[in-house]
DNA sequence: TCCTCCCTGTTC
DNA sequence: GAACAGGGAGGA
């Protein structure tokens, strides 16, 4: 499951196979998987990408008319955003390559020597979506126009104040509007390390509990990133490697096993809906 | 603020 | 053949 760190790498494994290629043609292959505000996809031919970067969990491709194209008469998208949700993939292909079960969009790239190749989108649980997009349509999106901050350029202040109100710790760290790109794996495995129980209210946290909590968070993160992220199931980056990262879980997915910091045995319960694995003695209530 | 639904492959 | 995995929308 693609959170901050699995985007991160899929967005640099994917810069190259896609930077300065020019869109020949865009094939969707389920309309489910276009987002309902997306313009139509067949104005992404003749469209360059110019850049690849990441905002949370979305994959934010950059888009810029042809030099030599004619002056459009309809407005064009200047952002392809994918999100991936639990099991999408972006694999770049060569031209021949044929949609398997579940692919759900087709992209034709060319490079600038005119050679052409395909992106895949695949995506076997179906939840995630592309939108082409303007900077209007996405002040639109809701979800994105009240996306929370990145948490590797919070500050504790900043952490601080987003951490209003009376609901569970980890419902919060999972609340895209609070902080941006944390799923139920960096959440369990940042409160494990900052020693907080995932139950506790955020508004009971102390100062010093929250900065731990910050700190554990990018640390998390950071050493994922560098480990290109985590496979669980389905995730691959843009070349089809695994991660690293769920070699160094403490609690996600261990629950029962014994914790690595204390060798009690770990504890799972629910929060907001989600499987969260904790150590009793570790992260007291 | 919490619960259900969407979707499909894997596990029990 | 049911339970489970889970991000986010939408409803209670």
């Amino acid at each position: 499951m693609p959170e901050l760190p699995e985007v991160e790498t899929v967005v640099r494994t994917l810069a190259p196979h896609v930077l300065g290629r020019r869109i020949t043609g865009a094939t969707l292959l389920r309309r489910q998987s276009l987002h309902p505000l997306s313009l139509p996809l067949e104005r992404l031919r003749g469209l360059v990408i110019t850049g690849a970067r990441r905002r949370g969990k979305l994959v934010l491709l950059a888009l810029a008319p042809d030099a030599d194209s004619e002056r459009p008469s309809l407005i064009l998208p200047s952002l392809l955003v994918v999100h991936l949700r639990m099991t999408g993939r972006l694999l770049p292909r060569s031209a021949e390559a044929e949609a398997g079960p579940h692919t759900r969009l087709i992209l034709g790239l060319a490079a600038p020597d005119g050679e052409v190749r395909r992106l895949f989108f695949d995506d076997t649980r179906a939840f995630g979506q592309v939108f082409a997009a303007t900077p209007g349509l996405l002040g639109q999106w809701r979800f994105w126009r009240e996306l929370g901050p990145e948490p590797l350029e919070l500050t504790r202040a900043g952490f601080s104040r987003r951490l209003a109100g009376r609901r569970a710790i980890k419902a919060a760290l999972l609340d895209q509007h609070v902080i941006a790109g944390i799923g139920n794996i960096y959440a369990d495995e940042a409160l494990h390390a900052a020693g907080i129980n995932p139950k506790q209210s955020a508004q009971t946290l102390t100062a010093e509990q929250r900065g731990r909590l910050l700190d554990a968070l990018k640390a998390v993160l950071r050493l994922s990133i560098a480990q290109c992220g985590s496979s669980i199931r389905d995730y691959r980056d843009a070349d089809g490697n695994v991660g690293a990262f769920q070699n160094s879980f403490a609690v996600y997915g261990r629950a029962g096993l014994p914790c690595r910091a204390c060798g009690r045995p770990l504890e799972k319960c629910r929060v907001a809906g989600r499987a969260t694995v904790f150590c009793s003695r570790c992260q007291p209530v």
